[in-house]
DNA sequence: TACCATTTGTGCGTATGTATT
DNA sequence: GAATACATACGCACAAATGGT
């Protein structure tokens, strides 16, 4: 394993002092001049290093002036541009993560689901339901359906930790290159007011996940319940 | 006027065969290499063009192999990493966006607002009240307030076309750098179901966006309500 | 106003590494 | 192994924006 690219080396030496508060929200960087000659490498590295910054949205960069660190608050740094996996996002939010509830079925899914991964619509489809926790209180009720051609064995789950992006990227030769969110307002069911300890017809936030490979092609979807006010949902959106 | 950067006219050459659908999605493009040639610019412009072009999710980039156009559907591109104003939003849901209803004050307003403004909680606030239409539907209400400093006059209202960010950087010599949008599920209160037409008590997609320059300074924020059913609010999260 | 130093932005050329077929 | 294509990295020159003298 050969140690990583000079510009990651240089973002994380970066980012590493953000950590150590060396650097702090609204504080400039040294020019891309020094910091070229301070680290040893090229300045077009560093420009490389920085852009990937900017693009994370952790640097604000200003023609004639300089580079600033992001004056956003620390938990939205995040969820810039970023695939959270759900343990993730609670954990942002200050709460410890914890899964309760696994059910697994090889079922008929709703017909959504077919028409989203593209399958055939009478495959049974893999399907698992899990209630995310907050700090023991219940967050996110979330099943997730699965493309047939997986073939992902029952004993396979017993490495599933939540984070299905992880999951699936393990056993699989493939790799998810973005997600797509939908986002609806729903009112709860009975059950789902049982499952999250909510009133009955509480307002909820649903959303519907897509994950893709580069080619497009899903690999799964899911959807997910949770009560915003208990986790709220954020994003942040740049210009240019 | 100068014309604009080589890699931005690299940029807009490609999109531009996108929208003759002479590259369309999954379509592989031609190598740097050749597009450098073809061109007449270097490599590295195409190299520029193409992370650009990356960044906004519009092509796949895949290492030994060759340059894609993301297979995303086109109505999801306009959304991937832009903040979009409340009618191109409208009117890349395939709907005709227009502007009903107006009522402007200068008034107290709820203490999130201050808080989210950063203002002394006394001082009135500008704030204007309107309703985005869908093909003549009530789609959105929006309650939007700025900060006291911008100090717009009453007649600079005439030229608002509906496009909060276009309006404050053409009145004031700023720029919206980034907003953080949080998003709620609620329950249509009487008078929200009156406006919006939806039955008391349906969901409903509240957002609280707020604007903010590069300095981080919150510039306006901005209530808004929505049927999640008939507009969907959508986010594409890209990985690395 | 004019000019200057500083800093980022743009663009070119080149060389080499790495992934895929 | 060879060919192709993208990835990384260096060095250089000049443009453009900003802030101060």
């Amino acid at each position: 394993m050969l140690r990583s690219q000079l510009h990651v080396q240089v973002r994380d030496h970066i980012l590493e002092l953000t950590h150590q508060r060396k650097l702090q929200a609204g504080d400039q960087l040294p020019s891309e001049a020094e910091l070229s000659q301070a680290i040893g490498v090229s300045r077009n590295t560093i420009r490389e290093a920085l852009m990937t910054l900017e693009r994370d949205g952790m640097v604000v960069r200003r023609h004639g002036i300089g580079t600033f660190i992001t004056p956003v608050p620390q938990h939205l740094r995040t969820s810039l541009h970023q695939v959270l996996p759900i343990p993730e996002l609670i954990a942002s939010s200050g709460f410890e993560p914890h899964i309760k509830n696994l059910k697994i079925a090889v079922a008929q899914a709703p017909s959504e689901a077919y028409e989203i991964l593209q399958a055939t619509s009478n495959d049974p489809l893999l399907s698992i339901s899990l209630l995310y926790l907050a700090d023991k209180r219940p967050a996110i009720h979330v099943t997730y359906w699965l493309i047939p051609s997986l073939n992902i064995q029952p004993s396979d789950w017993n490495t599933f930790d939540g984070h299905m992006i992880n999951f699936v990227e393990r056993l699989m030769p493939l790799r998810i290159h973005h997600t797509v969110a939908r986002i609806f307002a729903v009112t709860a069911t009975k059950q789902l007011a049982d499952t999250l300890k909510v009133k009955r017809s509480s307002p909820l936030l649903k959303m519907v996940h897509t994950a893709y490979t580069a080619d497009g092609q899903p690999i799964y979807c899911s959807t997910s319940y949770q009560d915003s006010d208990l986790l709220e949902v954020t994003v942040v959106r740049q210009r240019k």
